[in-house]
DNA sequence: CTACAAAACTAACAATTGTTAGTTTGTTTT
DNA sequence: AAAACAAACTAACAATTGTTAGTTTTGTAG
């Protein structure tokens, strides 16, 4: 029997280490050393650094692209989709906050296969989520704009969760929740 | 007389790299060679690689934090307050988007003292922010909600627009300001 | 034309990088 | 007990890093 275990172990502390520091200003020292062994033991486990980060990356990727995916079947309103991802994200970013920074920071370092793979979903995520936008404003759910301008601001607070949700921990999930929706989608100011 | 051309060429350099590559990314080497000379002659202008990076980040600090102190000085309401943030970061972002980038993704990178001073301004243009829109909310010119979330959610958009800008520079920016605001400020979905 | 300073160069350094080869240790299976 | 395997180790490699010392080139002021 394969043990996953130690692999997992590895690269979940990776991500810690990457989201700290970023990716370049870790060393697979580093890294060896908070597991508390050398680093070129590591190689038993990994086939390389680069790996570690396609794993951290491409497993958040996936994440996201398979709820949106969901999402995006439903059979519901606009507006109580952009919902959901909204709750997807909040999700994600508590379950696994470290990958999603890395996520965030860190894809540019991703060599050929990997990056395109990882560019490919997030144009999928992005345009699918352009399509329920765009949808929603054909149906008068949403105000008419440019899409674009939606799709981005929505999109720059989702991503940056992770940045902010530790600093705030004593806010509950229910709250967090609640009250992110209303404020992306119904604004701020009274009317 | 001195001749600044060269060192501010090379901090603008550095900021272009740095920011499509992320700081530890590039080397001395790297950035040389963009300017046609060889590593070593950069020493006759900077004193260090961090020296470069504290230049970028932390004159890019002092203009967002010039901005905000002299916004808050104003007898405006909030919410024009918060629209001339939003002006503020539109403008920054046009006029010097490599910089901005690079404040947000290598700031970590800084050492001891620059450190210090960055995450001091930081601090600063948060809770200079945060103070707008609590006295906002007490004149109820803004719904109440938990201020750090509207706090959280309006810079996590500002901070990125340098993302964004480049792939949509078709549009105006008087239109880009007007749809923001309306956006950031209002909501999206149809009351 | 000379003198001087600014800014380029070459060469080298010590440290750190990711990774490999070969070996030892410890556990599980037969 | 023997064999097989997983997972650690030591030692070393070639490449790259930021930076310094010392030298040469270039442009300008007297």
């Amino acid at each position: 029997m394969k043990n996953n275990d130690r692999k997992e172990q590895i690269v979940k502390t990776a991500a810690q280490l990457f989201r700290e520091k970023g990716y370049n200003a870790v060393s697979m020292r580093d890294l060896a050393k908070d597991l508390g062994i050398k680093a070129a033991s590591l190689y038993n486990h990994i086939s390389s650094k680069e790996a570690i980060l396609a794993e951290v990356i491409l497993s958040t990727a996936r994440d996201f692209t398979e709820h949106i995916d969901n999402t995006f079947l439903e059979e519901k309103s606009s507006v109580k989709k952009l919902e959901e991802i909204i709750e997807s994200h909040i999700d994600l970013t508590i379950e696994k906050a470290n990958f999603v920074a890395c996520l965030n920071n860190d894809w540019m370092h991703l060599e050929e296969k990997n990056l395109n793979d990882y560019i490919k979903m997030r144009n999928h995520y992005e345009s699918t989520l352009r399509k329920i936008i765009i949808k929603g404003m054909n149906l008068h759910e949403i105000e008419p704009q440019n899409p674009e301008l939606i799709l981005f601001s929505l999109l720059s607070t989702l991503r940056t969760l992770y940045l902010w949700y530790p600093k705030n921990k004593h806010i509950e999930k229910s709250v967090l929740s609640k009250e992110l929706k209303n404020n992306l989608l119904k604004g701020i100011i009274t009317i």
